[in-house]
RNA sequence: GGCCCAUUGGUCAAGCGGUUAAGACGCGGCCCUCUCAAGGCCGAAUCAUGGGUUCGAUUCCCGUAUGGGUCACCA
């Protein structure tokens, strides 16, 4: 080590006494089982957590979990301008709110668990500092001086003569000044980054290993990065090789916007002698707008933040679900064959993902969220529901705690004890709609304009709507069972003229007044003003006899 | 523009040198059925393209096209 080197780095770090080794000491190997993976989620606190955010930690989560390694939650808030008020609260409670916990690393705004920490890049300024000190004793890294315009005037220039942009080789500037040059411009007060000096050369090639897609190669780096702001901050690349390096991390899962970068961060790991983390580059979620897929923007697509879903009353689990079965192709296979399992019971494997950008689809998100839905039983779908109208629909919310276990029977319908349960829900909006019948107040607006009887097409008149009506009413005055019910009614409806045989009725249908689904429509209408609902008998039950033969009675007046 | 990644039905995709090219969503039809939802059955629909390598390419190699990414004191 020369001694000016030590000079140099004394002058631009004189606070820094401890060296890479001390921090190897400090941060020692982790004492995991064979096959522990250390994974880390690491966004930035910008108040919002993106779709993509929530892929990665997912597989970031269930690789640790798996393995019995660990998952750390760490924040880069590195960019100073970019940061966003109660930006990590934000963050974790989202990732709280889809299951996403985590081992280690940021637990709230101020708080944080593990050995390994601080997690918040902004409190490890001393430890990058350590590092890039080191580097520079090495002649491995150094100031540079340069300014903004004159690095915009070196790139305008490279790009007029179509050369590599960038600070490297020739072009670097700083790094050719002596350090007793460098030492007097620091001494003269002279602004400054530190730059990483690096020994690569674009004409040699290098190859990374990436889990998901293989070897990639590309061409060595070669550019003298800033690792230390003017702010004395890092940079990201710096940041991820210190940080991914003492947090112990096996596998780093990111973006595959990174891909490119990663030739770089080769470099950074070799040079401060840092073993490589294995790395896992995942697709980009994309979005089909007009026939081209483009990645979803936070600017333009609401679904791009993973708080939409939760506004529109998705269920959690239904999201992760969706992008479970994008992690993983087969994971439908395995929820087909394990219906009532949770999905943490699902092994992902990494090798598995697909390495081109999946189109969100919502259409399928609804689908993978009716099971979810159909999985739930009253009581649960009930919590689940009041959780979100508490937040989102004040109304709704009321409308439900005026009665619990009514609120709980309406939901129980065609869905708890039943052999086929109902599918038609994906999300909490939609229940409003499916249920406002079976409350009196609701109902009674939907009736103000008029009743939407189904009169076949002209075929049946209002005198006969309230024919089958008052006969019905007789009957169900006797107090009819589930068991008994369609077959009294159809015994009246064949009193009534009506074919209670669909089929034969569909082959003649001159022949009679109507089908015996005309009569229990007139009576599902009746009860209900809709002309599709779960099973009218049940509807019934669960309204009441009197509030139903008073609905009934209300049509004949009219 | 340089570099990197990708390309199997409308969408998600299995496949990893020889297959009638799985499965799911969606779509259409039929069945079941008091409506709807569900369920069951059936169907239409795919290997971007041109060269190689090979007895044989969806699969391996190269080119082309298309899409995406990246080239900051942002991550």
């Amino acid at each position: 080590m020369e001694e000016l080197n030590v000079k140099l780095a004394n002058l631009i770090f004189p606070e820094i006494t401890e060296t890479i080794e001390d921090l190897e000491k400090r941060f020692p190997k982790r004492d995991l089982p064979e096959g522990a993976e250390v994974t880390r989620f690491a966004p930035s606190p910008t108040g919002f957590l993106h779709i993509g955010g929530l892929f990665g930690s997912l597989i970031d989560m269930r690789v640790a979990n798996q393995s019995n390694g660990k998952f750390i939650l760490r924040i880069e808030d590195t960019d100073k301008k970019r940061e966003v008020e109660n930006g990590i609260t934000l963050l974790v409670k989202e990732l709280k709110a889809f299951g996403i916990n985590n081992d280690e690393g940021v637990t709230g705004e101020f708080a944080e668990i593990g050995e390994y920490g601080p997690y918040k890049q902004s409190a490890r300024e001393y430890i990058y500092k350590v590092c890039a000190k080191e580097l520079i004793k090495r002649g491995r890294a150094y100031p540079c001086f340069c300014t903004a315009e004159e690095l915009d005037k070196l790139r305008e220039a490279q790009e007029r003569s179509k050369q590599i942009p960038g600070y490297y080789g020739t072009f670097a500037r700083c790094r050719n000044y002596t350090v007793e040059e460098a030492i007097a411009k620091i001494e003269a007060g002279d602004k400054y980054v530190v730059r990483f000096r690096s020994l690569g050369s674009h004409m040699r090639k290098v190859k990374v290993q990436d889990i998901i897609r293989g070897k990639i190669e590309m061409a060595e780096n070669d550019q003298d990065i800033v690792i230390i702001k003017s702010d004395g901050l890092p940079t990201y690349h710096f940041a991820h090789a210190v940080d991914d390096h003492f947090m112990r991390t096996t596998i780093a899962v990111r973006g595959e916007e990174w891909i490119p970068s990663s030739a770089l961060h080769l470099d950074l790991f070799n040079t401060l002698g840092f073993e490589q983390v294995k790395y896992a580059h995942t697709p980009t979620i994309m979005k089909n707008d007009n026939g081209s897929k483009r990645k979803l923007s936070k600017r333009k697509d609401p679904e791009s933040a993973v708080s939409y879903f939760i506004e529109e009353g998705y269920p959690a689990d239904s999201v992760i679900e969706y992008l479970l079965t994008i992690i993983n192709s087969d994971y439908e296979l395995w929820r087909k064959a394990n219906k009532t399992a949770n999905w943490r019971e699902f092994e992902v494997k990494l090798n598995k993902l697909n390495s081109s950008g999946a189109l969100f689809d919502m259409v399928k998100l609804t689908d993978v969220s009716k099971e979810v839905i159909s999985r739930l039983n009253s009581a649960e779908l009930l919590e689940l529901v009041l959780a979100w109208a508490k937040v989102y629909d004040n109304s709704l919310y009321e409308l439900l705690n005026k009665d619990l276990a009514y609120a709980k029977q309406i939901l129980g319908i065609e869905r708890d004890n039943a052999t086929k349960i109902r599918k038609d829900i994906a999300k909490y909006k939609d229940i409003l709609p499916n249920i406002f019948y079976m409350y009196d107040e609701l109902f009674e607006k939907d009736i103000e304009n008029g009743y939407n009887f189904n009169l076949n097409n002209g075929k049946l008149t209002m005198d006969d709507v309230k024919e089958v009506i008052s006969n019905y009413i007789e009957l169900h005055k006797q107090g009819l069972t589930k068991e008994n019910w369609f077959e009294e009614v159809k015994k009246m409806a064949e009193g009534l003229g009506y074919q209670v045989n669909m089929k034969e009725y569909k082959a003649n249908p001159d022949a009679y007044k109507g089908s015996i689904a005309d009569v229990t429509g007139i009576i599902r209408v009746a009860i209900t003003n809709r002309q599709n609902t779960p099973d009218i008998f049940l509807i019934m039950d669960v309204l009441g006899a009197n509030k139903a033969q008073a609905r009934l009675e209300k049509v004949l007046s009219i």
